[in-house]
DNA sequence: CGTTGTATTGAACGGCCTCAAGGTTGGTGG
DNA sequence: CCACCAACCTTGAGGCCGTTCAATACAACG
């Protein structure tokens, strides 16, 4: 019943189990940190800010494709930076079904859901191979008291997850299934040109089909049979991990795609208000 | 086509539209401000805290059933609270559909999905005759340059709408109708007794049918058919919008409802740190 | 008393699901 | 190097849940 090849834990009743990003031997990394690229998207940095957020990778853990960073249920003590790989978050239904939240790119903040609660409400694991970078509750806080711009710029993280969720949501109540895969080919598309890892029409996709069937709300049958007849029709070609949209324009068409809420219109300069 | 009675303008392409709220006579109210209720709900206000929030609703204006706060599109210049009245956000799509995205109970704080925004992304309507206040974008800095747990405070609103959101996404994608509607039934039923609003196994729900449909992704068709099959079954009794839950228990456990996520298990206290 | 928005009910259709069987790929160990 | 295995993907057949279309009833309000 349970589809994830791990301890996947249904309901999340494993409860006194501690975050198992704490139990990894620590390695150390100089790469110009990809969360300082994030937020420089909103807001030119200063060194000091640029200090502040450096303090929030200082614990970078490698974690392995398919490992859970947490568990639905489990006490929410810290956020994550991910500093390479990506990851997704999910929750299990009574029913054994899985619904996937969000999907994380490298630069991207985990765990901010939970800012307002004391239990983890979804989990979250690898997709493949990473490093990610964990920091107690206590230092967003520290963050918020040392930098307004910071805080601006958090917030307009946690606005920008909001806002995939939202498309997400209409994407999954209202589109066909055709449309559902398109669009999020599309969102995929462009999240992973903001992060200067995509190139030109082509994507590297590893999601298995299961995953995107519980992403969508489809069954894993039928993105199969979508795949195939988009592939026919020449709007998407796929193997394996591999995605290619010949015509970027004829897929945007199909699937009504409109990245708006990706380009970030973001205001113009927290700084000068 | 579209469905509102109002001048909906579908795809938001209404562009030098500015925020009627403003165009409205100001009124004058002294109760109790039900935004500090709110901001209570998670941390022990000081007075001066309390008169920083007090600002944020300076400026009440009244505002009819059915009208717009703004629509798709349009410059995303303040925030609101909601005084009184209920309140939704919606998208449509091209096809004609709508989707609700959420409801909004007197309290809460509307706008912040477009923090990072320079134009809205979803429209807002009053549901009921109701009172917002309107802000600034440069009030929420204020805020944050004035007060750490306020600002915190915000965040875990903002936080919760997410929750919020990401619980609708799961009952949306994952859910039979009947699931649908107890699961919404009964978020309601406990947001509404943690406003105060909510007695006891009843509730007053001012939604029509297509409306619940376009929340829950069905047809108000079928929302109808669902309602009679559960009075039928004695799960829920409903006379216009008069809705009765005879039975709690018998309610939750068709709907697998968990309340985690609204209880706000909130972390203890931000002012300690 | 008509009008307009809202709710109910029936009949037929269809998109997607489930079940099931086979094919493909990549990794592992003899 | 090949055999085997496990995970993943493909394809078919049948069925169900919810949709659409349409007709009727009901309520509030001028």
């Amino acid at each position: 019943m349970l589809k994830s090849g791990l301890s996947a834990v249904y309901g999340g009743l494993k409860s006194n189990v501690t975050s198992v990003v704490y139990q990894r031997k620590a390695i150390v990394e100089d790469q110009d940190s990809c969360i300082i690229h994030h937020f420089s998207h909103y807001c030119v940095l200063t060194k000091e800010e640029k200090a502040l957020l450096d303090e929030l990778e200082e614990n970078p853990t490698e974690v392995k494709a398919g490992e859970a960073l947490w568990e639905e249920n489990d006490a929410a003590e810290d956020f994550c930076t991910l500093r390479s790989g990506w990851a997704y978050s999910y929750r299990y239904l009574e029913n054994g079904s899985r619904q996937i939240l969000e999907i994380f790119l490298p630069g991207d903040i985990i765990g901010l859901r939970e800012f307002a609660f004391s239990r983890r409400l979804a989990g979250v694991r690898m997709i493949e191979d990473g490093v990610i970078c964990c920091f107690p509750h206590h230092r967003i806080m520290a963050l918020f008291r040392q930098s307004l711009t910071l805080t601006a710029v958090m917030f307009a993280i946690a606005s920008r997850q909001q806002v995939l969720m939202t498309e997400r949501l209409v994407n999954i109540a209202r589109r066909s299934a055709r449309k559902k895969m398109a669009h999020f080919l599309l969102e995929m598309h462009q999240r992973l040109r903001q992060t200067g890892t995509g190139s030109g029409c082509n994507l590297r996709l590893p999601l298995s089909q299961e995953l995107l069937a519980d992403l969508l709300g489809l069954s894993s049958v039928h993105v199969s049979r979508t795949f195939t007849t988009l592939s026919r029709e020449g709007l998407v070609h796929r193997d394996r991990y591999d995605v290619v949209i010949p015509n970027l324009e004829a897929l945007v068409g199909e699937a009504e795609f409109d990245d708006r809420y990706l380009v970030d219109n973001l205001r113009p300069l927290f700084r000068a208000e």
